[in-house]
DNA sequence: GCCGTTTTCGGCCCGACTGTTTTCAGTCG
């Protein structure tokens, strides 16, 4: 069983979990979280790495004994550490943590004096009135628990971005129209444009705090309350969405916006950093401790809370503390790629296959969007359940694409195909017809669960063609649906420079892939990544905004995306690789 | 467990809300 750098992430969440059961050092436990998140967030392949006998980099949070615990793990897949927790604590317990109002002191009550070990017995604890019998626990806490237990085992945890988007902006327009308001603002993960979010962080500044919150208990959609003060409220709404909204006074917008966009890891390093000088960062402010009680600094604007610990204001895409503050310090924070500076859509259907709207249709509604070229890229043969293109009927588009372009002004079609990768790495379709075409993506669809080394090797063989030009979707996988297929992403990275292939950041909301990680590796390595709608329909170029978003959590420029490049550019990009 | 132009020891981000308490611990974000 290969050892993935989630799977040693794992391991040390679960080691964090159970150590904080045990009432270990909280520190101790922040770092196993801590070095849980970085190696989640590492594009570099550890077990790959250790196992080519190369040196793991310095990382910071990493210290010598996590080394060797990842080592160890990388290995044997576990580690004695964990071992012993599990020979001291059942293994099962640390999944009542994931109960909301749970944390480790209750878990370990709920342990000691009931004996429950599994989500199973604390159902039935509660159910039987036992619960209350607790120290510290009683009847609401015990019905609480129960509603919980019972949402757990049904709901699902995470919303897509763009449905989460769907039911927080009619939420966030309810609340402007509260008396005495002044600004409504998204925060949280769905502000730093995360793939899927786990809630909603709404943020208020008003006059009078009591208007929003009532507004906000008001809202149709709103059915359970499950919290709510003078400043801070929770709710879950009708579609199991979890809200929560924070009302500040507006000399404190900058300072809320700034510890409620998060992520939490930044806002720790961002408070650390002002601790150095001496200052208190929350989200009413930057206060100076220097003084007699305290002097505020800053808070009004996000600009001055960064000014304050002395960084320039920092995109919230990148705010994850996965090197934005260092980069921040040198002053060589990326200027992330817009969506205003894409001149182009480099992945399309119509209803040649699967899409809606025909050849005009697309080209009239890319213009609209301010675009200089479209690629029309279909289905091949092998999508029979898309009416994929054989030979004859892509040479008869091509064919129907000339006669367009010469009619149309101020865009242009591109001849493409988004040509199935077949399981032995050849292309889908013969170098006879691919020679027509611009451009040529393309996707794996099938035979998705071969081993690492089969898909890589497929991959790979697949852009020795000399007609390929862009490696659609390169992970395949589908958000909460289907996992990515197993493929060695750095030695495809490599290939795709090597051979001067892009790759695409399909922009799809049930794709978003690449993923940002992997967007950052393509940089590091020197490829150029395509921002995709994948469009079936007129509607579609919408994505493009998650897709952007994706882009710029992957630290990615207008200079490194292939499609904010003019035509005549790209144009001798995609002659160079013909 | 990590880390260091103050330190190799002694720090480690900060505040709101809930429930069960009679002044606060636990949990969450």
């Amino acid at each position: 069983m290969p050892v993935h750098n989630a799977d040693i992430a794992k391991v040390f969440d679960e080691i964090a979990d159970l150590l904080e059961i045990q009432e270990a050092n909280p520190f101790r436990v922040r770092a196993y979280r801590n070095a849980a998140r970085i190696l989640g967030d590492l594009s570099l392949d550890i077990a790959q790495t250790l196992a080519d006998e190369k040196p793991l980099p310095k990382l910071p949070g990493i210290g010598e004994d996590l080394a060797n615990k990842i080592h160890e793990i990388a290995e044997t897949g576990t580690t004695a550490l964990l071992e012993r927790l599990h020979r001291e604590l059942p293994p099962a317990i640390t999944e009542l943590l994931r109960i909301p109002g749970i944390g480790p002191k209750r878990v370990r009550h709920l342990y000691h004096d009931l004996k429950v070990q599994t989500l199973g017995e604390l159902q039935r604890a509660a159910k039987e009135g036992r619960i209350r019998e607790v120290p510290g626990f009683g009847e609401k806490s015990e019905a609480n628990i129960l509603a919980a237990v019972e949402a757990r085992l049904t709901k699902k945890k995470r919303f897509k971005l763009a449905v989460a988007a769907q039911y927080a902006e009619p939420l966030a327009a309810h609340l402007r129209k509260a008396q005495g308001v002044r600004d409504v603002v998204v925060a949280g993960s769905f502000r730093r444009m995360k793939e899927t979010v786990g809630d909603i962080d709404i943020l208020v500044t008003a006059e009078t705090p009591e208007a929003v919150m009532q507004r906000f208990a008001a809202y149709p959609e709103v059915r359970d309350m499950t919290a709510s003060g003078t400043t801070r409220a929770s709710a879950v709404l009708a579609c199991g969405l979890q809200v929560d909204i924070r009302v500040v006074a507006k000399e404190s917008f900058g300072a809320a916006l700034h510890y409620f966009t998060g992520s939490k890891a930044h806002n720790i390093a961002v408070r650390r950093l002002g601790q150095e000088r001496g200052l208190k960062v929350n989200e009413y402010g930057v206060f100076d401790r220097d003084a007699r009680g305290e002097k505020r600094i800053a808070g009004d604007t996000e600009e001055s809370v960064f000014a304050a610990v002395g960084l320039p204001w920092i995109p919230p895409e990148l705010r994850e503390d996965a090197g934005e503050i260092e980069a921040a310090r040198r002053g060589e924070l990326p200027k992330l790629v817009e969506l205003g500076d894409l001149r182009g859509d480099l992945h399309a259907h119509t209803k040649a296959t699967d899409g809606r709207n025909t050849l005009q249709e697309m080209a009239d509604a890319a213009k609209a969007r301010g675009f200089e070229y479209l690629a029309i890229t279909e289905h091949s043969r092998g999508e029979a359940m898309a009416h994929g293109l054989d030979p004859r009927r892509l040479a008869k588009q091509v064919d129907e694409i000339e006669r367009l372009n010469a009619t149309l002004e101020g865009i242009a079609l591109l001849k493409g195909i988004e040509v199935d990768i077949l399981e032995d790495g050849t292309l889908d379709l013969p170098d006879s017809i691919l020679a027509k075409l611009d451009l040529v993506v393309g996707a794996v669809h099938s035979k998705l669960g071969l081993t690492r080394a089969r898909q890589t090797e497929r991959i790979l063989k697949a852009m020795d063609s000399p007609y390929f030009t862009i490696l659609a979707h390169p992970s395949g996988r589908l958000i909460d649906e289907r996992d990515p297929y197993d493929v060695d992403m750095l030695r495809i990275v490599r290939k795709a420079k090597a051979v001067g292939v892009a790759l695409e950041l399909n922009a799809h909301p049930a794709r978003l892939d690449l993923f940002d990680t992997h967007c950052r590796m393509a940089k590091e390595e020197g490829v150029p990544v395509a921002v995709s709608s994948d469009a079936h329909s007129t509607h579609d170029f919408e994505h493009l905004r998650l897709g952007i978003g994706q882009a710029r959590r992957g630290w990615l420029e207008a200079k490194d995306v292939l499609n904010t490049r003019p035509l005549a550019d790209l144009l001798d990009w995609l002659k160079k690789r013909g």
